[in-house]
DNA sequence: GTAATTCTCTATAGATTTAATAGAGATTAC
DNA sequence: GTAATCTCTATTAAATCTATAGAGAATTAC
């Protein structure tokens, strides 16, 4: 399941992306219009910043923009950001390969298998969809023409 | 994350794939071959047993057995039974649907609209790969072949 | 330069979920 | 009837998730 934090993200950054570029947003307007705990958008807010997605300024003036266009932010990277790694298992990781604990061979595991494809082809549409894609309705289109 | 309960559950599921069909199968061999917790497995098992995917006898020569053959339990099933829907949010899944706590307007989220999409590549592969795909080494071609 | 406003940062707390354990009960084979 | 197995309910310990609190730092306006 997604958490109610990377919901929050993707609310935040795609409230940012509809409003004008390069104007700061306050926190407490993003809070208040997507309905997210103020304090909590600030933590949200602040990882994303670390990450590049976002740029921030204090001050009376403040707020927050992003840091790209929005048609170069992708889903794919802002759940890795919130959530971590996009597989199901650690060891189905591509971009975070971890051994799992109690694995007896991973050569052979039956479950890595399966759930490294469903990583393969989750990964083909998060990594694909960015922000201006579903703001413009292209989504679909363009998933069904990536060859998935 | 798949859950530590649903990998035991495969893991079950495919030693009693490989075990003589209709030859009881104890607890206790499959916990000792595939380092499962005695206690927890037995919880599993009753699980699986009580949505038709294996069979148990009680007693001296009694254990668990599969319900039908290996070609016939899917992992989508078996994920749906221990962990709950595929999709990653309650408003994504096409078997239990339920709408966001939180939701503004759910025929225009753009969150939804990407998971959906996620959610029906994962249960295109889940829900077509059985147990004896991945242990004959099916799995690749058949997800292939399948158009995904 | 001071007050007001905003983002920044660390700490903490409450609720929920996960992973596992305990122990008594029911059934079967011998 | 006894030993072995599955069945069932309850409980617990740890981890994770969702938030909240409050002090600190930067910027603007006056």
């Amino acid at each position: 399941m997604l958490s109610q934090k990377a919901k929050y993200a993707m609310r935040a950054l795609l409230y940012l992306a509809r409003a004008e570029p390069d104007r700061p947003v306050f926190i407490s307007e993003i809070a208040d219009e997507q309905s997210v705990p103020k304090k909590f958008l600030e933590l949200i807010l602040l990882d994303l910043k670390r990450h590049g997605l976002v740029h921030s300024q204090r001050g009376k003036k403040g707020g927050y923009f992003l840091a790209k266009p929005p048609s170069q932010i992708f889903f794919g990277q802002v759940i890795r950001i919130i959530d971590g790694p996009l597989a199901q298992l650690p060891c189905a990781s591509r971009t975070a390969y971890r051994r799992c604990d109690d694995c007896q061979d991973e050569k052979t595991c039956e479950i890595r298998k399966v759930l490294l494809q469903v990583r393969d082809s989750t990964a083909r549409i998060l990594d694909n969809t960015s922000m201006s894609d579903v703001m413009t309705g292209r989504a679909a289109e363009l998933v069904e023409g990536a060859g998935i």
